[in-house]
DNA sequence: GTGAAAGCGCTAACAT
DNA sequence: ATGTTAGCGCTTTCAC
């Protein structure tokens, strides 16, 4: 591929290179309509392409930014980039996306990367363990929003889902729904917030209600060990009748073991999950879900990026955006799309 | 945000440039153990991180290319795109992501930009619009890979399903439960070859198995039309007891009508769609889905790029890459996850 | 073994 | 109105 520079263009044009230049960024105050036109031809003519790269370089500034996401297969993170790409496209900004895995190890290699490339900023779901990482990023003001999770003691900002009203309006539901006895299983992740927002909420939820908080209803289990402390949780003398999963992963095993028992949701067991990975995949009826508005976090994490880069107001804050759960209840699995949401896929 | 610079770690550790950036690319042969350890020593106490885009510009090579797609939220391109980072992450190659929209503006737009932004290569789910900007790229040797249609007379290689082999199956599924009257409604789609390989193999199937092709069951309509020409279909002397639905989005309009009139797959009705859309979300038990093998196909496509990019090897091609369908029954709705399933999501 | 210098393609301050 | 010039941060050839 032949390559054609401005001085190309500028030799054939007869103007030197910054005339070139003042063209391409629309300086015509100064300009003749003259070499005006004979430029335009002449990139026509050469057909000359600008290297933004070389401008890039010398504007210290890419319009690129990066989003890392844990697994772009989950509905949540794929909602996620497309809205943040929506966002971005708007004012001709482009999105690097990297699949971290949830692997601090994967995470700081692409944080790396992406600021070695001089993305003007990252969108991102933070493992939560490479904290000195995330220190100094925030302490040479590079800018980063963080989205689905904040990372105590590091000052950057945070859009999420309302963990604390999650779990409250899943038991809140649970108690409309006339359960009384209802319990809560989590995963163990370090070092990021929601979870303890969610237990939170759930008791806060309870207490509300006039109900006692026992404990022998609460488990925080790695996810190996979800089934056995359900069965353990079901054999009490007063098992729950109700189990809320405190995100996915717990509602997989949940799910898992009330095939295999071959319980059925609500009316042996009611479950409500927490939703973060695509529970349209299976689609248990009965199963209620309370979803992120991805669309909403997604916009909002991308704008106050966008706001940064361009403001050039690269502060650190500790701002924390929080919004309202939505839920879901799968009514039965004989359901197709509303006309909203086919629209939304085609 | 201090911008250290290869000279600052030059001056520092009493080198010149040269011998910092003999040391960034490892070419340590003519290389004292002292001067090494002193510009090892020097980066880490400045903390200097080198600027790609420079080094980029340089080079010209910028590790990394573009993909785009028509629509994030399909989980057939968020597979695609999970795979490309993933085979591209091996070799330290870097993803951006663009939403077309299966707009042919969007998609100049963005071919455009990245091309400028200097990306080594591009996965296009092309619109098939843009012929003569394919064609373009095809001559000046930019590496491109077509995915999921090819374009008829533009030298890229595509990788995508066997579509006549899908159109095929389907019939022969129909078949095989005793369905004989078998109808397809595709949509209307411009220059791009899927459609046709589909209809292709639909009448090859019909014909092995020594039925007769009927006009009156075959129709290619916009997607507003396809439940009129449904209602028509049905109300045929002799209507069909079985519709094959071309794409997704025929797939849906047919789901629709199928809801509003009550009608029960497969009993009433058999019904087998070709999938580009999340059909996990509309979960319609007894109907059948054929499957893109979408991780084959993005893996393969993010092979054949980078191996061009990486050999150099520029010249255009017209290879076709097609991936055998899989067919998936949706046997009941009161389905969970497969552990491999639930892997994949984890 | 290491350094000097030219250059990648562009921008922008300053001249003219 | 347009040109001159000095970079942006790196790579690479060729000297020493």
């Amino acid at each position: 591929m032949k390559t054609v520079t401005m001085a190309d263009v500028a030799k054939h044009a007869n103007v030197s290179k910054s005339t070139i230049s003042q063209y391409l960024n629309k300086r015509f105050d100064y300009m003749s309509e003259d070499t005006k036109n004979r430029i335009e031809e002449t990139i026509r003519f050469l057909d000359y392409r600008p290297n933004i790269l070389a401008r890039s370089l010398k504007q210290k500034s890419t319009t690129t930014i990066g989003v890392i996401v844990a697994n772009i297969l989950h509905t949540f993170s794929s909602q996620i980039i497309r809205t943040v790409e929506d966002v971005c496209n708007e004012t001709d900004f482009h999105v690097m996306v990297c699949n971290a895995d949830d692997d601090p190890v994967k995470e700081k290699k692409y944080i790396e990367m992406l600021r070695a490339k001089q993305v003007d900023g990252i969108i991102l779901l933070p493992t939560g363990i490479n904290v000195e990482l995330y220190k100094e990023m925030a302490l040479n003001k590079y800018p980063v929003v963080f989205v689905d999770r904040t990372v105590p003691g590091v000052q950057i900002p945070s859009v999420l889902l309302d963990n604390e009203k999650a779990g409250e309006i899943a038991v809140q539901h649970f108690i409309n729904n006339g359960f009384e006895r209802i319990g809560i299983i989590t995963n163990i992740i370090k070092n990021v917030t929601p979870r303890k927002e969610r237990v939170k909420g759930y008791k806060e939820a309870l207490l509300k209600n006039g109900f006692a908080i026992r404990d022998e209803y609460i488990k925080n289990l790695e996810v190996s060990n979800v089934q056995k402390g359900l069965e353990e949780m079901m054999a009490l003398p007063e098992p729950p009748q109700a189990i809320l999963a405190g995100n996915d992963l717990v509602l997989i095993e949940i799910l898992k073991h009330i095939k295999k028992q071959n319980i059925r949701i609500p009316n042996d067991l009611a479950v409500v999950g927490i939703d973060e990975v695509s529970f349209s995949t299976f689609y248990e009826p009965g199963l209620t879900i309370i979803e992120q508005p991805a669309i909403e976090i997604g916009k909002k994490a991308a704008e106050l990026l966008l706001n940064k880069i361009q403001t050039k107001d690269f502060e650190s804050e500790t701002a924390v955006y929080r919004y309202d759960p939505k839920m879901v209840v799968r009514e039965s699995s004989n359901r197709i799309m509303s006309d909203e949401e086919s629209q939304k896929l085609t």
